[in-house]
DNA sequence: TAAGGTACTCACCTTTTGGTAAGTTAGGTG
DNA sequence: CACCTAACTTACCAAAAGGTGAGTACCTTA
């Protein structure tokens, strides 16, 4: 009775348990992972949105932050930006395949925190 | 074609697209992505463990972080605190039902955060 | 009697994160 | 000619997160 079986095994990569301090997969999750990060992919999950519509959405991000999440997505290649050279500027957002790829599996996360945040709140002490 | 669908889909909660600053969801999907958090998750999924074994596989982690983080955990209900009455001391932290269902979840995302992020790197500008 | 082992806690300080408010751009509209 | 609009950027400041090193408990072993 050593070897217990669990439901969800993790990458071969973590064979001996540990999560190294300078992997890569650390700074990935990060961005995936972070409060606004999480948020605005979710909103693009639902499609190719502008600047103003994923504010309103993230309620509470202020700009600075939108425009920071924005563009560490869109250098991770989850997020693709494509502005059109009118007055004034219309710039719409959308998930690139890698993006679609990673909200498919952030959904049922967030979607869990959304049925279980009730109980998980109320009995707290 | 006004609307599209896509592959996973948001709670009915948040019909309107909108996801409100003071949900309490928003508390524990902190709680559940917080740096720290998932790993101290992800290392219990593999099984009950003690305290100076999560400090080791958790790389990286200070002592003040690893208390810390454990707390908010317990006190969410995702992981049991068992402390023996023995010198020296000796406590063993493990996943509580609701903490592997959330690791069932936190997995697969972690894993292709593990898989994806040398590309992502690579291919930053 | 002194040192060792484990799981912490605490005070203090640094670093990071994030908010606020103002400024920028340039063409279209009154 | 002044203002509007949308999508930003910047400087400055406050708050939160997190690291460091010391201290604690107490029984066992040398």
């Amino acid at each position: 009775m050593e070897a217990q079986t669990f439901p969800a095994r993790l990458p071969a990569g973590f064979a001996d348990g540990v999560f190294p301090a300078g992997c890569p997969s650390r700074t990935v999750l990060d961005h995936i992972t972070s409060k606004w990060g999480v948020l605005i992919l979710l909103a693009l999950s639902e499609g190719e949105q502008r600047w103003s519509e994923l504010r309103r959405r993230a309620e509470g991000i202020s700009e600075k932050m939108l425009a920071q999440t924005l563009k560490t997505l869109e250098s991770d290649g989850l997020v693709l930006r494509h502005a059109q050279p009118v007055i004034p500027p219309r710039v719409d957002y959308s998930l690139t395949d890698r993006g679609y790829e990673l909200t498919a599996l952030l959904v049922p996360l967030v979607t869990w925190a959304y049925n279980n945040a009730g109980e998980i709140l109320r009995t707290q002490r």
